[in-house]
DNA sequence: ATGGTTGATTTTCAA
C-alpha cells in the first residue's frame, strides 16, 4: 500500500499538476493538507473518476484537509480533539483496509509565526493536543500513519541552511522539542529512519528562487507506530515536480507498507 | 540586505 502526503496549496490552483501526479505515482492513499477550499466546492469528480473515494475538511480561504484512497474509507473523524474553540481545519481520520486496517490521520500543523507570539502559543498547544491523540491511538496497537505537514524541521541536516531557521517557529527549540515528544511515544519517522543522508527536502519557497538554489528544508513527515513501522518497505520524497509548471511550495512524499 | 512569490480574497493576510 502505497501512502502518500502532498501540501497541494490551493485545490484550484492545482486542478491540473495534482491529478498529472496522481496519474504517475498511483498511490494507494493519499493525504492532502492546504486544499483551501470549503467541503462543497472541492473537486470530487477529479479524483473520484481516477478511481478514489474522497473524504475532506475544508474551510474558506484558508487550511483544510482532505483523504483519496482507492479502498474505502470507515470511521471518518474530522478535527483535532482537546479544544471545542478550535475552528481551524486542520486534522482528518479515517481507516483504510487492505491486508490489514491502518488508522491514517491527515495533519496540516500550525505554521507558528511569528515567534514568539500567539501564533506560537497555538502552535504549540496544537502539538501537545496532538501527543495526547498518538497516545490514544498508540492503544489500539494497530498501524497508525500519521502524515502531512508538521511545518518541523527536525535537525539541521534537514535544511539546507539551517542558520537561516534558527528563529524560526519551524525550528525553534520548543518546536522540535515537541515533534520529538511525539516521536518518544513509539513512532517512527519513516523517511528518516530509511535515508540517513542529509539533503532531501520537501518544501522550496516561491521567493528568492529557493528552488533553482536548492534552498530547501523538510518539513512534511509521515510517523509510524510501532505496528505500522514493522510493514514498512519504502519511502521517498517525488521532488521532480517541484520543477514543472504551476507547482505547488511543496512536494509529494511517499511511503510502501505491506499493508 | 529585511528583498523575493504564490494563493485566496481582496486592497491584505498567510505562508
Amino acid at each position: 500500500m502505497k501512502i502518500a502526503t502532498f501540501n497541494i496549496n490551493g485545490i484550484k490552483a492545482r486542478a491540473e499538476a495534482l491529478p498529472q501526479w496522481l496519474d504517475e505515482a498511483a498511490p494507494d492513499v493519499v493525504l492532502l493538507q492546504e486544499i483551501k477550499s470549503v467541503d462543497e466546492a472541492f473537486p470530487r469528480d477529479l479524483f473520484e473518476d481516477r478511481g478514489y473515494f474522497v473524504e475532506t475538511h475544508g474551510q474558506k480561504s484558508f487550511n483544510g484537509v482532505a483523504i483519496l484512497s482507492k479502498l474505502p474509507l470507515e470511521d471518518v473523524e474530522r478535527g483535532l480533539p482537546g479544544d471545542e474553540d478550535d475552528d481551524q481545519a486542520r486534522w482528518i481520520e479515517a481507516t483504510v483496509v487492505g491486508k490489514t486496517a491502518v488508522r491514517l490521520c491527515g495533519l496540516y500543523l500550525p505554521n507558528g509565526n511569528p515567534a514568539p507570539g500567539p501564533k506560537f502559543d497555538y502552535k504549540l498547544s496544537w502539538m501537545a493536543r496532538m501527543k495526547d491523540r498518538a497516545s490514544a491511538l498508540l492503544a489500539d496497537e494497530m498501524p497508525v500513519v500519521m502524515a502531512g505537514d508538521y511545518n518541523i524541521i527536525p535537525q539541521a541536516e534537514d535544511a539546507a541552511k539551517p542558520e537561516a531557521w534558527f528563529e524560526d517557529a519551524l525550528f525553534r527549540p520548543e518546536s522540535r522539542a515537541a515533534f520529538r515528544r511525539i516521536l518518544n511515544l513509539g513512532y517512527t519517522e519513516a523517511f528518516r529512519s530509511r535515508e540517513p543522508r542529509p539533503g532531501h527536502y520537501s518544501f522550496w519557497d516561491y521567493q528568492a528562487g529557493a528552488w533553482q538554489r536548492n534552498n530547501g528544508i523538510r518539513i512534511d513527515h509521515l510517523l509510524l507506530s510501532p505496528q505500522a513501522a514493522d510493514l514498512l518497505t519504502g519511502t521517498g520524497i517525488d521532488k521532480e515536480i517541484r520543477g514543472r509548471d504551476k507547482p505547488s511550495d511543496h512536494v509529494p512524499v511517499w511511503i510502501e507498507l505491506d499493508a
